[in-house]
DNA sequence: CATTAGCA
DNA sequence: GCTAATGA
């Protein structure tokens, strides 16, 4: 293996975190779509400058840094903090709202609910709390339940062997199904924090049972899943366990009929820049190109049938791009 | 931006 | 039918 260097990080990146701070507690706590937004901006547009910032005209006039951003981004350079993210720090409901959000299914507006009516001020007292049962969903009781085992990253060799397990049974059950697993992992992440799994079956329209069936057999026959969060026609939320001696894992799975599979298969294995990418150069060239489909634009604006694609490479002639391999779309 | 759960 | 939460 190629040494690997520590990429090199955002001269910035202090303060980037503190403005990443500050706009999780106006999302969160005070419930401010809109700072939040202006927060993730402004640290969006320092995080690209490449030098050190040492001087508040090195940033005067970028984009999202207004007069109230300038003054906070002032008093970090001169004094090294942040008045109001240090109080922000100090109020101590805050921080339980925050904390409660690390649960999954919990946002910002059951959290509140949590802090303010029900006076719950750690994941212990939720966890100890006598009504704890009535005051989570099923979603946020699993959540609870595997809060610690959801924020461990999945190690690429454990999803290895979730990958033969899962695609051995996925076609045994028929052999048309085509199932793969997407995500950094198939970009070739050495660990990630997820399972995502895309299938297809050429018959996909005519067996909406296909995903309660997959979901069956793997939570029964094999206990592979353990849990489910949630299911529908086309995409399955749950949870997974390789064997008892592993922990438990979120995995998604979702089914699309086969004309849309490479455009998902595109999409879903990003990343996420190469995805806005794709969608630019798309536009640029005339098409349209989505997690479904590739279709022409006319002049007028309309849209073609959905081109042919047999494979990602399809969508990369389209758009006269060089195909790249999954482990080169880390954009 | 679309899919699901859950509630009133 | 609406609202919250996930994800990507």
């Amino acid at each position: 293996m190629a040494a690997k260097r520590k990429l090199a990080e955002n001269p910035n990146s202090e303060l980037i975190d503190f403005l990443h701070e500050l706009a999780d507690y106006e999302k969160n706590v005070s419930r401010m779509i809109h700072k939040y937004n202006a927060y993730r901006k402004a640290a969006s547009s320092i995080a690209k400058i490449d030098h050190k910032i040492q001087s508040i005209t090195d940033i005067k006039g970028l984009e999202g840094i207004g007069k109230k951003i300038a003054a906070k981004i002032e008093q970090y350079l001169s004094t090294g903090k942040i008045k109001k993210l240090e109080t922000n720090r100090g109020d101590e409901t805050g921080a339980a709202i925050n904390q409660m959000t690390r649960v999954m299914g919990i946002g910002p507006t059951h959290a509140n609910k949590l802090v303010h009516q029900e006076k719950i001020t750690s994941i212990d007292e939720l966890r100890s709390h006598p009504k704890r049962d009535q005051l989570l969903n099923k979603t946020q009781q699993l959540g609870l339940k595997y809060l610690e085992e959801f924020e461990q990253k999945i190690p690429r060799d454990e999803i290895k062997q979730m990958e033969t397990i899962l695609l051995r049974e996925i076609t045994a059950m028929d052999n048309l199904l085509r199932a793969e697993i997407v995500g950094s992992y198939r970009r070739g992440a050495t660990a990630s924090s997820d399972i995502d799994v895309l299938v297809t079956h050429p018959a996909v329209a005519k067996l909406p049972s296909l995903l309660h069936k997959i979901v069956e057999t793997l939570t029964k026959q094999f206990h592979f899943i353990t849990d489910t969060i949630s299911i529908g026609d086309s995409k399955f939320m749950g949870v997974c366990q390789i064997d008892t001696s592993k922990l438990h894992r979120r995995i998604d799975i979702r089914v699309f009929p086969s004309e849309q599979y490479y455009c998902a298969l595109l999409y879903f294995t990003g990343n996420d820049q190469l995805n806005r990418h794709m969608r630019i150069v798309a536009q640029e060239q005339g098409y349209k190109l989505n997690e479904y489909s590739i279709q022409k634009v006319g002049s007028t604006g309309t849209l073609s049938k959905p081109l042919p694609v047999t494979s990602e490479r399809d969508i990369f002639d389209y758009l006269q791009m060089d195909y790249k391999e999954p482990h080169e779309r880390n954009m």
